[in-house]
DNA sequence: TATAGGCCTTCCAGTTACTGGAGGGTCAAG
DNA sequence: CTTGACCCTCCAGTAACTGGAAGGCCTATA
């Protein structure tokens, strides 16, 4: 099948998939007239690629896993590490996003917003408040 | 004071510091030497970007903060439009990583990691469960 | 005075994961 | 035979740095 289907039952864009193709995480057949010629096989990975994206996994990732997907013989334990430490990366990041949260809304809480141009969002960034 | 000063000061690596002048962030005096000799202010202005930086706002929303800061008139409303829109976008960061972290923890709960090469991870990233 | 090291300078290239656009070929329908 | 929807490649740009090469400057010590 040609790449616009192909972007349809994967639900990645078309760029994306040539992309793909660039880094080496595919390679789909061609035609006789150039274009590409997608299996199901091939949609399937690119599937498998959105998912892992989606839950993000970086594309390097998503390349270990699917060359362990593709290996009969690879152990459940490989993948759990790689899953591990990915939730370990995203605990991470959800804490910082926390407390970002927590200071940006107490900042705009505290932010008159009006057209005064006191404000205490720009007197906390230049650490003139030494709380 | 020249850059490594300044860097320890701000908190700043040196190649960020020259990159913040090279997107017009800031303008260092220049020494007859050619070094750049960093002001109380520049300094100054650098912690303030520091700060927007680990709250999360891109470097051109800290141009307009700063912007904002060293205009005397601004209204206190721009400011806290800026840091609302921002906050919104925490919120929805953190949805999302909730989500994947949720998944992501499931998969791993299920999967035995050991030897066997039958992996839950594996058949979720592939669309084989169809729950 | 020579030299060693630790600064400083510029510039170029690479990172991640795409995205946009130019310029041009192909295919199916009317 | 033309029109419009596809498809192709290649180049450039995005955000926000980061690394490295090649070379200048400054200070201290032998």
């Amino acid at each position: 099948m040609n790449i616009g289907q192909t972007s349809k039952r994967s639900g990645l864009p078309t760029k994306t998939i040539r992309y793909y193709e660039d880094i080496g995480l595919i390679s789909p057949a061609r035609g006789a007239n150039g274009y590409r010629d997608f299996s199901d096989t091939d949609v399937h990975k690119l599937q498998f690629i959105a998912r892992g994206r989606a839950l993000g996994f970086s594309v390097e990732e998503c390349r270990q896993l699917i060359s362990l997907y593709e290996d009969q013989n690879r152990a459940s334990e490989s993948v759990r590490r790689i899953a591990k430490d990915h939730l370990a990366d995203i605990k991470v990041k959800m804490a910082e996003l926390q407390a970002m949260h927590d200071t940006l809304s107490e900042l705009v809480t505290k932010c008159a917003g009006d057209d005064r141009p006191d404000c205490p969002i720009l007197k906390d960034l230049a650490g003139t408040n030494k709380t």
